[in-house]
DNA sequence: CATGAATCGTTGAAAATGTCAATTATTTGT
DNA sequence: ACAAATAATTGACATTTTCAACGATTCATG
């Protein structure tokens, strides 16, 4: 054993219990941060990211949603929608439709072979979220979702 | 009232009915983003981000930490943690201290100024965490809380 | 106690993301 | 009919992330 870790009073272990701690916004952050990376890990089997995966959702889910819709949704720039729906576009994975009521707006639908992988790439996303929350019992894990909801949907 | 939202089945509320409304990686993603942008609108009158708030809190919290500790804790690269203690040691709010006990490693430690500033910014953020969750109990911020620690620190 | 392997902070470069303003096509309000 | 607003797109620019390399120091092992 080094002898800093037999001198010092605190390491990393100990800053959990710091100020932080008890941060909602700095838990949240963190807890963030290593559900993204476990989830792009394994969506990567996909071709998939989180982000991709989530407008794949959205487009399988005959939500219909328009680009700026999606924007708005998952928080990001209409440009960089653009983006992602050029990627799945090019994959077959979706396709872009103009809305016959407006016809400025894109409508996004997915392909058959964009609901197939979405079906495919949902079994793993949901064993990820499966196997993050495998210590916590069904109702705190559905209590969290709600939590998370408020938070992330304030009306 | 346009045409359009009067034909359309489905609009940009209704996505948050489909499957993604019940992705906890998702919400989690979401809810950080909305909390972030919270947090770094108010920490912005200290001159501050999420990012140097957070390691100054933990420099003021006489956990004497390694910037490596830093890194891994707030799950930074250490070249990004050089960056963020450059910035808050040129405003003199924090010092780098080599260890005694490993001269390689740097401790972080808060000035007078640094921790009067934090003192100040902790309440802004106080503020928000309790404006984000003021439709909720104690009880479940506190349970939110909780789960969110799990999902954090995997242990 | 000497020496090779590992670790800490730092630098710099490359890739990915985020932000913003301008443009075209279309729709809305008056 | 016409001015203002909106959807998607493009391109420029800033910020953030990721990675490899380096000098200084410590560690593990013989």
């Amino acid at each position: 054993m080094s002898r800093r870790e037999k001198t010092r009073q605190t390491g990393q272990e100990s800053l959990r219990d710091s100020v932080l701690g008890g941060d909602l916004i700095f838990l949240l952050a963190r807890a963030n941060a290593l559900t993204l990376a476990a989830a792009n890990a394994v969506l990567a089997q996909h071709g998939l990211k989180a982000r991709s995966y989530s407008v794949l959702a959205l487009a399988a889910d005959d939500a219909r949603p328009t680009q700026r819709e999606l924007a708005e949704f998952l928080r990001l720039d209409p440009s960089q929608v653009v983006a992602l729906v050029d990627g799945l576009e090019k994959r077959q994975l979706i396709e872009r439709r103009t809305d016959p009521a407006d016809r400025r707006a894109n409508v996004l639908v997915a392909t058959d072979a964009g609901r197939d992988l979405f079906a495919q790439a949902q079994e793993s996303a949901r064993a990820v979220e499966l196997g993050l929350l495998a210590t916590v019992t069904p109702e705190d894990h559905e209590r969290l979702a709600e939590l998370l909801r408020l938070l992330a949907f304030p009306d």
